[in-house]
DNA sequence: TTAAATACCATACATTTGTATGGTAAAATA
DNA sequence: TATTTTACCATACAAATGTATGGTATTTAA
């Protein structure tokens, strides 16, 4: 089943992924070649055979626009998460994906948002556990009292975010962690975005 | 804006929300003549034109499967909450949906899964808090220590669920309920479903 | 009562769309 | 080396698809 997919075979894998969870809706070969700058759709039609192939998809034949993601369980679609935040103490964000998840996609998954993992206790009194899913909108200004991502030194923090007339407060609702404050021109520190829901999935939790 | 649809119109629209949930693609217009048994597709596509007219869809012309629904924003389609359940005592359940929550187009919910809203804290050392949304999957086989959601005389619980020889016992996670215990034959219990995930919107939490 | 909107049907037609077939060149593999 | 896989192109065609046009009967509004 996971036979290896070659750079382009990925890609084209991707957009249509990126595809779905944008436009809802899978795109035609002609748009695919289109997208990727082929001069006919039979291009994308090999790629796609390849696909199949492989077990990545599944077509239905002679119906428009109706590739299935076989990844997928029937329900989800598997999106990256792009790293571990610390709750509590700061905690090194990695470069790469450090897993998927599926999220349903109940959940709210504004087009450039991304996901985190939540670990560390110090927003329990916010509802936020170690282990959930933060997901986060980077393209929101921050308002007083919204819970934030940002990077500090490197390293990443979920904290409920205040600006004061000079610096800006991070600070956890768990007492045990002191409020973090910055200078509003401290270099290394940087916004990452706003955390705009939280998911948990209970599947793994069965008795 | 919001002229009102004739009934079959209204038909027409619920049909295209429940398509773009259920399988992420619009049907064409031969899907829909099909599903409402018309012999072709003109029909449907007078319908269309009207609903467009009346501006709750957006068609993108010669494109197939390319029906854009204008009452969503972007990414979300509103998605009825059918009621509240108590994570504590238990509280009844509204025979008509309660509120609306808005759910991402590329919504893949199980089809026949629906939402509640918590209220009350006795799960809160599961995580699950008032006011979060928990999502149901009434076609799964309970294990015990999943989360459950069940109605008894008439009001609806989310509690931890646990099957004995002849009984069932629905736990609290929270000590100060103490745990349900229900002969297997007790008429007025029906297990509803399994909680397959928990979501929370952050948006209202502004400061 | 007259006119307009609604709810269906039928036919026609240009594109769109998926797919089948065949070809070339480069890279990977045996 | 020979062979297969990969990555593209071109052409052809039937079916699917959106859409334009015209028709009938019923209901609703003026």
């Amino acid at each position: 089943m996971a036979k290896e997919l070659t750079k382009i075979q990925r890609q084209i894998l991707d957009h249509l992924i990126d595809q779905k969870a944008a436009r809802g809706i899978q795109p035609t070969l002609a748009e695919i070649a289109d997208y990727f700058g082929y001069k006919n759709r039979s291009t994308v039609q090999q790629h796609l055979q390849a696909l199949e192939k492989k077990g990545f998809i599944k077509k239905n034949p002679k119906l428009s626009r109706a590739i299935e993601l076989t990844l997928e369980d029937k329900f989800f679609v598997p999106r990256p998460v792009l790293g571990e935040v610390a709750a509590g103490n700061p905690l090194t964000i990695y470069p790469d994906a450090i897993d998927t998840i599926e999220l349903p996609t109940i959940a709210r998954m504004p087009k450039d948002s991304f996901l985190l993992r939540v670990k560390g206790d110090s927003l329990k009194d916010a509802y936020i556990f170690s282990g959930d899913i933060v997901i986060v909108n980077p393209n929101l200004e921050p308002k007083n009292g919204q819970i934030v991502v940002a990077v500090l030194d490197d390293a990443a923090v979920v904290k409920k975010f205040y600006k004061k007339k000079n610096e800006i407060e991070l600070v956890s609702e768990n007492p045990e962690f002191k409020p973090i404050v910055i200078d509003k021109k401290y270099p290394s520190f940087k916004l990452i975005g706003i955390v705009v829901g939280v998911y948990r999935s209970m599947s793994k939790k069965a008795g």
